[in-house]
DNA sequence: ATAAAAAAGTGTTATAAAGTGCGTTAAAAG
DNA sequence: CTTTTAACGCACTTTATAACACTTTTTTAT
């Protein structure tokens, strides 16, 4: 599940996934999908049930008295909309109006949903055509020194 | 599968791998064939199906919290098109239209097709042109350090 | 507390655009 | 001259999206 793909969201917040990864969603059984912030950009994951039991699992278990793990987990985990999903209908997905707000899509009908291969993103189309040519995004964060327990992980 | 071809690309914006490659690919067996951004040069990668699975596989399991493993990621796989291909057939592949203009042929009803062995890459004429007489291109992106962990990919 | 109104969420349909398949013609190679 | 390959054109199919209708939930006013 690859590539990008310049989308639109309806009026009331939804979005279809483009027909070309049905195949791939059928195949590995999803019938969830979630939606949950960045750590670091303004925008949006999108995960696949199964994937996201592995992440939040992980990420739940590890030590929370660090500060930027639990950081990671109050983003992450906290901010996570399980969706209903169905590979053979309509592939649709409600954005809620937060994760909206934090991916600066409030007032957009069109979004970037770009496949990651086990994950999706999905962007501002400004910001992320900013993002690409090299600019940087006024909410970034950088430098962070990673504690070992997440340098393994990816999300 | 090397060398150099200059073929069309019709209205739909396809292309048909020259008929010298045909054994080649009926031999490895592929059945599908990715395209993707160079994220050096204003042109393609393209993948055989196996050999993406190897590369994407690898890249996606680095840690993308370090923004340089981040924007390959982003580059490579955010971008990246799966398409069904048919060695016996007419061995035809789509671009799409961001690809087209990310490689500047959005007008050229003719691009390059150059071998490179186990992938091969789409340039627009002029600008590979430019390239091989030593000619240096507008968008170039040099000078990236590189992390230890991307230091023994090829892309 | 209840009813009415508004908002939010779900589902269906119609239509234009994008993508696919295939036959035909033109060009090149043997 | 025959065969293969490349390019083109057309018809068909699929997909994306906007518009609409309906249901459920939440808010507001009495």
């Amino acid at each position: 599940m690859f590539g990008f793909n310049n989308i639109s969201i309806d009026k009331k917040s939804r979005f279809s996934f483009p027909a070309k990864y049905r195949d791939a969603f059928i195949n590995s059984n999803e019938n969830q999908i979630v939606i949950t912030k960045d750590p670091q950009y303004p925008s949006l994951k999108v995960y696949l049930g199964s994937e996201w039991d592995q992440i939040s699992t992980k990420l739940s278990s590890l030590q929370g008295l660090d500060p930027i793990v639990r950081n990671l987990q109050w983003t992450i985990l906290g901010n996570a909309s399980v969706c209903d999903f169905e590979p053979k209908g309509r592939m649709q997905v409600l954005i809620s109006a937060d994760l909206k707000k934090y991916a600066q899509i409030e007032e957009a009908n069109r979004i970037c949903l770009i496949g990651m291969g086990n994950k999706f993103e999905i962007w501002n189309q400004e910001n992320w055509e900013q993002r690409q040519t090299g600019g940087s995004l006024a909410t970034e964060i950088l430098d962070i020194v990673l504690p070992e327990s997440i340098k393994d992980m990816s999300f």
